[in-house]
DNA sequence: GCTTTATTCAAACGGTCGCTTAATATCCAG
DNA sequence: CTGGATATTAAGCGACCGTTTGAATAAAGC
């Protein structure tokens, strides 16, 4: 097994060039060619241009979503039986995230491609992606509404997405709408915490 | 001029078919299928595809931002010296996109479009949808922070793109992670204000 | 009427696309 | 050494891409 070294190769290129211009912008010669391997091999290792893509995105969903998990885990384990802080929570499903914006081994524009699978209109993608994300939004949701009980399961769903769109909004590298620069992102992830914290702790709208 | 009927069969189904499909994964050869016209029509008429793209855009943004721009104007004329209230300027900012929505006589898919715009890798695309948004975004920056003193000019402007996101990613259409339906758009609308207005009024992290 | 201008049309251009194929190279077990 | 599975290669397939062309058509001015 152990991915020999042509599909980790075709993989990096896919997962930078995906963020750069988009699944349909993106032609498997190009991959292939920044990959330094043949045009064939993408077709022989993933089986088509689908597969790959596919093979990108779990490849670059599974580690965020373990560590989320596992720090939701820990947060957890640390309250008892106290509700863990939505801060708390926030930070299991944020960090890990802006965190591989950090670590060199992984691509610095991932969580660009992150961005990018979310709102790629490929049918496979958008069925698939769902499939991947339930489960952990499962954990968050009961989470939140054991922390902020004045919620349901459908305000935290919808809010959960308000926060979900401003990170890949902010992550989406091409957001530089005026001089301001998101270089940061210690402090962006820091400031998102606070605004999604304060953002779920508002009262519902009367039901008029 | 009063756009002559083949061009406005072209941009109706441009907008319909980039919003489905994205601007790189549809053809000419669709659009002009869908409008009825000749494929040269789009070069006659737009000059390249590309041309096309970005009178899609102006065609799409500019009546939003002008009734933007109405909205806000009347209700900062409501407000005489007070600041205008951050709810107001969320709707101000948030309903007229929320608007075309119920409207029949705009694509119902027409939102799904504004979403797409914003993440499409296009690189023309990307210098000129700052250009159009920059006196917009200054002008609800300005309000948002005479309405909230503690805020400075860069953090109105983080929290706004968290905002932008939030609007963008429940928008798009394929946004449906789990079961939770994004159909009732009022409901969404009011607790998009609410959400976005309570993390604005969160307290800046210390700066430590 | 004819001429001019603006628009639409069918057809084709060169180029790139995703994918396949058949031959070759590589490697490890027997 | 050798046989067979695994991997890589160059070449090419048909299909579709955005764009161009030049003729046909329509509309308008004289």
């Amino acid at each position: 097994m152990a991915t020999p070294a042509t599909q980790s190769a075709v993989l990096d290129a896919a997962r930078r060039l995906f963020a750069e211009k988009g699944f349909p912008g993106t032609s498997l010669r190009e991959i292939t060619r920044e990959a330094g391997v043949n045009l064939a091999a993408v077709n022989y290792h993933f089986g088509s241009k689908e597969g790959l893509l596919l093979a990108v995105l779990r490849d670059c969903l599974d580690p965020i979503n373990a560590e989320r998990l596992r720090m939701l885990d820990e947060a957890e384990a640390a309250s008892g039986d106290d509700p863990v802080p939505i801060e708390t929570l926030f930070r299991c499903l944020l960090q890990p995230v802006f965190q591989s914006l950090r670590e060199q081994q992984m691509d610095e524009q991932m969580p660009c491609l992150l961005a990018r699978m979310h709102h790629e209109p490929h049918p496979e993608l958008n069925r698939m992606l769902p499939e991947i994300m339930t489960p952990i939004v499962g954990r968050f949701v009961a989470a939140a509404i054991k922390s902020l009980p004045h919620l349901d399961v459908e305000a935290v769903s919808i809010r959960g997405q308000f926060v979900i769109g401003s990170m890949l909004h902010v992550l989406d590298n091409q957001t530089t709408i005026n001089g301001i620069s998101l270089d940061d992102h210690d402090a962006l992830l820091e400031d998102l915490i606070l605004f999604a914290a304060a953002g779920f702790r508002a009262p519902l709208a009367d039901a008029s």
